[in-house]
DNA sequence: AGGATGACAGTGT
DNA sequence: AACACTGCCATCC
């Protein structure tokens, strides 16, 4: 089997849209270019995007707010020089929370997207 | 053909 | 917080 281009440019476009100053991890990535719980085909595609696209690839970060290459190597002081230059900052080796997606709160669980019709 | 390998994640301990 | 284990799936020997 291979990655279907179709599912490739679903994703370059989902990294695309990731604003300048916040991170998101492989597996929302995933979830949103519509392939739940195939976080591993974010970094598969994104391995083989052309540089002239100019994909912001270090606004992703991996679901614990940490850079996926190992530490020490070039691409992950890249990555973190990137990430730093536009304003993310670090605690630790995660990004720190006010730069993440918002994780889902109680209220939203139970009662459902705010945007449904009220009654 | 089949196992190892990843730019991963969820759950359990 | 750090492992270990399992699910995941395209690629590469």
């Amino acid at each position: 089997m291979s990655l279907p281009e179709e599912h490739v440019e679903r994703i370059w476009r989902v990294v695309a849209s990731i604003p300048r100053g916040r991170v998101e991890s492989y597996g929302s990535i995933a979830r949103r270019a519509g392939l739940p719980r195939r976080a591993r085909l974010v970094g598969q595609a994104l391995r083989q995007a052309p540089e002239a696209l100019g994909l912001p690839w270090h606004r992703v970060v991996n679901a614990a707010g940490r850079i996926s290459f190992p530490e020490g190597s070039r691409m992950h002081s890249l990555q973190r020089r990137l990430l730093e230059e536009e304003g993310v900052r670090f605690r630790g080796r995660a990004v720190a929370r006010e730069h993440r997606d918002a994780p889902p709160d109680l209220d939203e669980l139970l009662w459902g997207p705010p945007s449904r019709p009220a009654r």
